[in-house]
DNA sequence: TAGTCCATGTAAGATGTTACATGATTCA
DNA sequence: TGAATCATGTAACATCTTACATGGACTA
């Protein structure tokens, strides 16, 4: 697994959101990553329980209320204070050529969560900053086409040709969110 | 990391397509991998290695000569029987809507590698049972964005569509390579 | 009270990451 | 011969997967 050093996983991050918006048991994150997307970042019990318990032991959240003794029912767990700063300061880093080559997804998810915590500026700073380090890679995939795209087989180049077309799709893609997120702000797509 | 029960991940069948193509040492693989978007798929000696070790005890590779008594140097490994079979049977396995997704990526990797081994018609039918499945995803994902789409933050909309918008490039560039698979057969991209 | 679902967890195994170790070769 | 770099590997650790275990609550 590719994790861009920020103190922890995406699934990590991914729970952590959801429990910015409200606290919840474990039960109830698994069902909410289950009916989503989210399920892309893992959504089995075996991976979700030891994240809350990561979690717990880093002092990012505590269970909701005090546990009820030998208590093994639902148990709702919210940010703790330090918890709430981790968080932002993983919402608030920029975007690095790193993540765009291994962890676009990761960068995704990180957007994703922007708008319940940060102001508009923000979202479009980092749409700036991602759209520009993947224009970056673009250029050097682009090179690589150039210089070895001779000796590729027909499939192995149009494989190729789809990431390169991934990555020009996430730089409309950007553009379009930078358009929404200053003019109609809350508009759907066209 | 999802591993869609293949017997091997991504990286094992990185290395066996290239190791289909000519005998390499890990070195070689490394640097093959290092210089091109199969970096995707990890290019750490601590990856590779002890993937070739897998593969060498699974049976599917074996060192091109005998091993030079104690030797410690460049040690080349080429397929077994066994491991074309596997590698081909990789290959040749229909995508399924699991891999479209959790690895997307899998699957463009495994059509990278298939003109090296299957004729047109096989390429012409993963093109198209994959555009099914992703095809059939994007339903899903469509009726999710009616469902809970109301609910969604600004950002948290637009990361959604982003997603969307990534699988409906891929049906775009599985037009395109069907038809340049059956037209121009060996044709640039516009 | 028996069965079913809710809810939390654990155990074993696979794979990847970072960082380091080690032996051979080459070249100044 | 000393330094760089080639080439292979290992150790410690983190995270995820699958499969199973366990206990409480509700319902027939």
């Amino acid at each position: 697994m590719r994790t861009v050093k920020t103190g922890g996983s995406n699934l990590d991050f991914a729970l952590l959101g959801l429990l910015h918006q409200a606290a919840r048991s474990g039960y109830d994150l698994r069902k909410a990553f289950t009916a989503s997307p989210l399920a892309h970042f893992s959504d089995s019990p075996g991976a979700i329980y030891p994240a809350l318990l990561r979690l717990r032991r880093r002092g990012w959240i505590e269970p909701e209320h005090v546990t009820p003794a030998g208590g093994r029912g639902r148990q709702p767990f919210r940010l703790t204070a330090r918890g709430r700063r981790a968080f932002l300061a993983w919402l608030a880093a920029p975007p690095t050529r790193d993540e765009v080559v291994y962890d676009v997804d990761g960068l995704v998810l990180r957007f994703a969560f922007m708008s319940q915590a940060l102001p508009v500026p923000a979202l479009v700073r980092f749409q700036r900053a991602f759209r520009q380090e993947v224009q970056g890679y673009l250029v050097e995939l682009d090179r690589f086409l150039r210089g070895a795209g001779g000796e590729m087989t027909p499939s192995g180049r149009l494989a190729f040709e789809s990431g390169i077309e991934g990555f020009r799709g996430y730089v409309r893609w950007s553009r379009r969110a930078e358009r929404r997120l200053t003019t109609g702000e809350g508009r759907s797509a066209p």
